[in-house]
DNA sequence: TAGCACTGCTTCGGATTCGAAGCAACTAGC
DNA sequence: GCTAGTTGCTTCGAATCCGAAGCAGTGCTA
């Protein structure tokens, strides 16, 4: 109707494949790394990082680890699980709100992130930064986080809105 | 040794988890559109818009197609048997090597694809491209390419370097 | 306080993914 | 032509992932 002309510019596509190629390699290049040396999964990674480096107390609540990371709610739920098993964090019921979960990075797991940490800069530096100058950074970063922000805010996507209880409209 | 710091710049890593958490919520937001709109996953996708879009004779190897998206062999091997099921491609073996197998996209595929690529441009747009100028989106094409490029050329994926048949020298 | 909607997390079943192993075809050396 | 090594794809089993449904705690209203 008011779109009769989907096409995009071939830098628009440029720019989205790259985008898509390089994250899909670059996490496939850093899982392989993280699971030869520290026995962890990319999730997994990033859910250590985001306790040990990202939070002043090393504790977050289930929902903010799964807004940080972009997974789901029940992935997330599966792979804290096997942190917990491992070792690597600890759960308890937050104080506050009965129902929420902290999620609370162990000794063990400090440790183990800062085993694999050394690795994982280089696995980065040797695939992702070394074509890029300290300016091409820079304005990769400067690009790229307006996006994400713009992305966070539209869809809530860890708060998928739950089905109301009303019978459908139709089906 | 020779890197006692393996620490990283902020803009660094800031450029690095940026990358990451859009192409996974784009993904994410794209995957929910195929399928709602084409009973497409994002792989399905890519296949068909790989096929259908950048092969001047609609056809390709399998191998080149796993280059291509990011996937395992097998994982393709499987949504290829997918799409073939579906009608959307055909396979036979490739004339010159009867080993290789050419995948073909159908009529049908073609439709399909057709069908479901407004709206995965427009997903594109209100997601993606909605935060950035024309310049921006060049520059970011600009700045990704090469790393693209580099990524394909180091560590061939595709091609796992097959275990030697000699016995393993430990474990 | 009772009732009701909402939020936070987990459980469940099914789909997708990967790596390793296996099979078939090609290539090189003899 | 024959044998060994390599390459292309598939099969197999296990791990991971997601969405829907379920359970429990919270807050609001009367």
């Amino acid at each position: 109707m008011s779109d009769p002309q989907p096409r995009l510019e071939p830098a628009q596509l440029g720019a989205y494949f790259a985008l898509m190629e390089v994250a899909g390699l670059l996490r496939h290049g850093v899982e392989q790394q993280l699971r030869d040396v520290g026995d962890l999964s990319y999730v997994q990674f990033q859910l250590l990082a985001r306790l040990g480096l990202d939070s002043p107390t090393g504790s977050r609540r289930m929902t903010d680890l799964a807004d940080g990371v972009v997974y789901s709610r029940s992935g997330l739920t599966y792979q804290a699980g096997l942190l917990e098993q491992a070792g690597l964090v600890e759960r308890a019921p937050s104080p506050d709100d009965e129902r929420s979960v902290m999620v609370t990075i162990t000794d063990a797991g400090r440790e183990r992130l800062a085993h694999v940490l050394p690795g994982h800069v280089e696995v980065l530096r040797e695939m992702f930064l070394k074509p890029l100058s300290r300016a091409d950074v820079d304005a990769l970063a400067a690009l790229l986080t307006p996006v994400r922000d713009h992305m966070r805010a539209s869809p809530p996507r860890s708060a998928t809105p739950r089905r109301r209880k009303g019978p459908a409209s139709h089906t």
